[in-house]
DNA sequence: TAAAAAACAGGTAGAAATACCTGTTTTTAT
DNA sequence: ATAAAAACAGGTATTTCTACCTGTTTTTTA
C-alpha cells in the first residue's frame, strides 16, 4: 500500500505535463520516472526503459502520427496489448460520454477531467494501482447512460452460433418495424428469403416472435437504441 | 485532503464491525465516530449523533425491521433524502450485478466487495470522500453489462400521453414474448380484452408492430433488458 | 479444389397479430 | 354525483408471422 508506486505521463502539452509532474512530487508515494509528449513513441521509450510504471496517465487528444491517429484511446490499446501490467488513467480536458465508454472496455482502468483537483488525481493513481479503477461520479453518470451497446461485439447465440451478415442486416430491418415485404424490397430479394432468415434468426436466438429478436438485437449490439 | 474523515459503519456482524474499525484506526485520516449493527435506526442514531459521518460505509445485507426489509438498499435511499451530504459505500459478500446498478442509482457512491484488501477500503473512503465515487474494475464490468435503463421515468407517448397501468403490464408480457392469449391467462381476462390493450399500446406507441412496442418498453424503462 | 456455409427461393399450414367496429362495467377524478 | 377514463369483451376481416418442408446458387474456408 504505502510502496512507491511509479507513475509515466503521457501529455503532449508540456506545461501541463511539467504541472502535474510537480503535483505528483508532493506525494511521497509516487514517483514520475516516464514522460512522454506524444502517443506513439510510448512503446518504444517504454522498452528501453529500465523501470516500467505501475501507472500510467494517457492524455486522450495527443498527437497523430503522421495520417495515423495516435491519441489515448490507441495508446491504451496498445498499452495494454504490450504492457499488460502497466494500468492506465486517462485525463481528458472534457467528458466524452460516448468515449469514455470506449476507453474503459479498451482496457482504461480510470478516466480523470482535467479540472478535477489534485487530490483526485492521487486518490485516481492510488486507486488504480492497489485495485482496479477510479471514475469520478460524473463520469459514471455518464457511462450509466452511454455505455453497455456502444461497443459492436461480435454476436453470439444461446447454441454459440453466429448471426451472418445478412441475418444480422434483416435483424435491423426487423427492428425497425419493417414486414417481411418491405425487408424484401428494401434488399432486393425474395419475402422467401428473407422469411428463411427470420426463421433461422428465431431459431438461432432461441426467440419466438419479434419480441425476442429485437431484445436479442439491443443485447447484442446488433442495433443502438 | 488530509483533514480528518469521519466514517461511519452500518454492519450487522460486530466481529466484522469491529475488524474494519481496527482496520480503519490504522489510517490517521479516518476517525470512526459512527457504528450501527442493523439499517432501520441509522436514522433516528444519526438525529442524535452530534458529529455526522463524512462516510457510510453499508452492509448489503442488514436485517429486516420486523416484515420491513432494511438493508443496504432501503439505508441508502433513507439517507440520500434525510442526510443528502453523507457520502455512501455498498459493502456486500459478492457482486449482484442488477443490484449494483441499482445501489448506484439510488445515490450510493462506492462499492466494495468484502473481499477487498484494506487498501482498497481506503482508497474508496478518500475517493468518495474527496470526489465522488469508488467502483472496482469487475463492479464497473457489471455495471457495463446491465445498467442503462434502469430507472424508471414515466413512459411518455409521442403525443404525450400515459400507457396505463394495464397497458404497461400487458406490454411487459408482449415483451417477454407471451403470446395475446398467454397473456389473457396470465391477467385472467378475455384475450378481446388483451387484444385491445396491445392495439391502444400500437396507437399510444405510434408503433406499427411488436418490435416497436418492445423498442418502446425499453427506451421507456418498462421492461429492463 | 473440395467441402461447408451462406444466401437464395419456392410450397403449405396454421397461428398470431393488426386494424377496424361495437358495446358494458368499473374505477377515478372533479 | 357526474363525467371521464380505464378496463373489460365481443365481432369481422385482413395481414403478417411462425413452422415446417424442399431445393439451387454463390461464397467462404480448409
Amino acid at each position: 500500500m504505502e510502496s512507491l508506486i511509479y507513475v509515466g505521463l503521457v501529455e503532449d502539452h508540456l506545461l501541463f505535463r511539467k504541472g502535474m509532474k510537480s503535483i505528483l512530487s508532493t506525494w511521497p508515494e509516487i514517483e514520475v520516472i516516464f514522460e512522454s509528449g506524444e502517443g506513439y513513441t510510448v512503446l518504444e521509450k517504454l522498452h528501453t526503459s529500465d523501470r516500467l510504471p505501475h501507472v500510467m496517465l494517457v492524455d486522450l487528444s495527443l498527437p497523430p502520427n503522421g495520417q495515423q491517429e495516435f491519441g489515448g484511446k490507441e495508446v491504451t490499446v496498445a498499452l495494454r496489448k504490450h504492457f499488460p501490467d502497466i494500468r492506465i488513467i486517462i485525463l481528458s480536458a472534457h467528458e466524452d460520454e460516448n468515449f469514455i465508454a470506449q476507453l474503459i472496455e479498451h482496457g482504461a482502468h480510470g478516466y480523470l477531467v482535467k479540472d478535477c483537483n489534485p487530490g483526485e488525481v492521487r486518490d485516481a493513481i492510488s486507486s488504480v494501482y492497489n485495485n482496479g479503477s477510479y471514475i469520478n461520479i460524473r463520469t459514471l453518470k455518464a457511462i450509466q447512460n452511454n455505455i453497455g451497446r456502444k461497443t459492436k461485439v461480435r454476436s453470439t447465440t444461446l447454441a454459440g452460433e453466429t448471426l451472418t451478415k445478412r441475418e444480422e442486416e434483416i435483424l435491423q430491418l426487423v427492428c425497425q418495424q419493417l414486414t417481411t415485404e418491405q425487408i424484401a424490397e428494401q434488399l432486393f430479394i425474395s419475402p422467401r428469403t428473407v422469411n428463411g432468415h427470420r426463421n433461422s434468426l428465431l431459431e438461432k436466438t432461441g426467440s419466438h416472435n419479434v419480441a425476442g429478436l429485437v431484445i436479442y438485437a439491443i443485447k447484442n449490439n446488433i442495433v443502438s437504441i
